[in-house]
DNA sequence: CAATTACATATGAGAAAACAGATATAGTTG
DNA sequence: CAACTATATCTGTTTTCTCATATGTAATTG
């Protein structure tokens, strides 16, 4: 994983949010992402094929809607800082994940 | 530290590669720089900028020249993720700290 | 079963904004 | 004045957003 590529896939608060909640939560659809973010869909949609493209996460289609995951064969320096961010700083999803356990997982679909 | 300012702020190679080799060497003037990462000397100088704003270095004026050192009260967090990167990615900056190392600190100067 | 409708997600186009680089120049210090 | 560093300006590139639309799947209806 080339430090640039990752740094600038998360720098971004959309991506980074996106980033933090999947490593709450292990899994969430498009539409989970939405509801917490509470950002547009093309926009969300946008920002994970941009976490995508850059070997971040992977998704799985079921059916009618999409679920992404953290890509499990990233760079443990990689998890680790990620795993660094979502723990120093609570605050920055702390909205975002309540907004997520409001509701029960993907009950939006 | 806003994790954004700081993902921002080291999504870039010149920034990252000048920081990686503040981490390796405590201080560095800005030609040490110039010479560890072939850039121009307006280069180096904005982008030292851009750290000094997001508050990931901090310098001291000595003569002519200005040495930069990594902020000391950088978070823990922060400061953790620099090393991650540092230990798990030594062909990022490899060259870069055999540019330096073939001078002696500040020889420039 | 075929056709239609509804729904979740992805993508394309275009405009606006932020960014990076080069050159020239301005400060500052000795 | 000479050396080191910072900044201004212009230019071209990259990002990001929004709106509209396409794709694919499920459910419904006749």
């Amino acid at each position: 994983m080339d430090p640039i590529t990752f740094y600038k896939a998360i720098a971004d608060a959309t991506r980074l949010r996106a980033l933090l909640l999947l490593w709450h939560n292990t899994e969430l659809c498009v539409c989970d992402l939405m509801q917490a973010l509470t950002e547009s869909q093309p926009k969300v949609s946008r920002h994970l094929a941009i976490l995508k493209q850059a070997g971040l996460v992977q998704h799985r289609k079921q059916g009618l809607w999409v679920f992404y995951r953290l890509e499990p064969t990233l760079a443990d320096w990689a998890k680790s800082v990620l795993q660094q961010t979502a723990l120093h700083n609570p605050e920055f999803i702390q909205l975002n994940l309540a907004r997520l356990t409001q509701q029960p997982a993907s009950a939006c679909c």
